[in-house]
DNA sequence: GTGGTCTAGACCACA
DNA sequence: GTGGTCTAGACCACG
């Protein structure tokens, strides 16, 4: 809601946070093989640098290893499911309560209204 | 977290929803003029004409409302903060929910997480 | 000593080793601007881009901080100079013991060795 | 530590290590015949030329000797081994000095150091 | 001006 | 084939 125009987040970045859902929804398997660095640049359209920097990033998070000539591999860890999670649920969490202090909303009725609007869905 | 690569909101569109969380701050008085088109498009550094749709949106949403040859206008209606505030905050836990669901978050988790982070920030 | 051929460590790390020393030799003081990515790319003749890379490392190592718009700048941390010094003493110190081990060099030869070449460097 | 960029040392003087290492670790044995100039240059994948001027290296330092029409051997030299030994040992010795100097280790820590390093291992 | 991101295209090492 | 590095040149946001 701050005022962001062309921002977001970097193309790297959200190819980072679609990976990391990918293995959390397990459709990445751990210990399976990511795409290439060139087949997946392809697949979403855009340059390999920016791939090659989103599993840069990946492996500086403990998420995948590379072995070289071989490929990208998610790390076999079973930690590192929720591990993930716990990291990016705390990042969404954060964003929810930044916004709804913006708006004017108390930390009280941060908590009732998401319970009522939950309630409604089923 | 969905991906989105340049897209992104519309520039008048977070222009909008700026305008609306500066009346619900109450850094934007009820009933009080908005700057001229031209005047907040030097302000932002933004073509006149974004802002014009922007405003004509607000419009469209009856925040507020241009007299010819004077301005352009809050509307002056007592009801107007609670209504605003009420969408933007459907907006925001819509994202919340939707997010939590991505990463595998249960409903039941997605409060109780949300009362410990807030239990925390004190 | 290693079979390496063309490889050698990257440019870019090459010259994040280099800012590291200049920092260990107070040639870059703590808290100061380091040249911008545009001049220093000039000045030691490589891309911007590698020399974005090695401030970005940089800063992955908490040795610099960037400032929007203003610059990169060297971290003001007492004990920063410690542990860069530390670090890279152990990796000059394992180099050592690899490359002794490799010609067949014992442990107490590792150390007398060494005290034999400074006595007679006075 | 030093800049070099893509400098590195050339391959024919790695490949001179390589060896000397390789009759230091005795996988070469005294007396001994190399790989034919042909042969060792496509088991490494590298220009015959390359391997020539490594061997013509090896001849001048009196590590190996070429008997035409029958190939080089490593000279029966009991000596040898010392004398290779030691030259090496000096060029290690030296790298570790500056390198350490660079960093602003004082001699003292230089022994003392690489004690503690040495007690740790074990 | 500053750093940050992205594309295009190249070359390298490893297997 | 794989990933990793580098150059060239572009555009962006921030101050």
């Amino acid at each position: 809601m701050t005022t962001e125009f062309q921002s977001s987040k970097p193309i790297y970045m959200q190819i980072v946070d679609r990976i990391i859902i990918d293995i959390l929804q397990e459709k990445q398997i751990l210990g399976d093989k990511l795409p290439s660095v060139r087949e997946k640049a392809v697949q979403i359209g855009v340059n390999p640098n920016t791939i090659q920097r989103a599993y840069s990033e990946l492996e500086r998070m403990s998420v995948v290893e590379t072995r070289r000539g071989q490929g990208t591999f998610v790390i076999e860890n079973s930690h590192l499911l929720d591990e993930l999670r716990l990291s990016m649920q705390t990042e969404v969490i954060n964003e929810y309560v930044k916004k709804m202090k913006e708006i004017g909303i108390t930390k009280q009725q941060m908590i009732s209204e998401l319970q009522h609007y939950l309630k409604e869905e089923d």
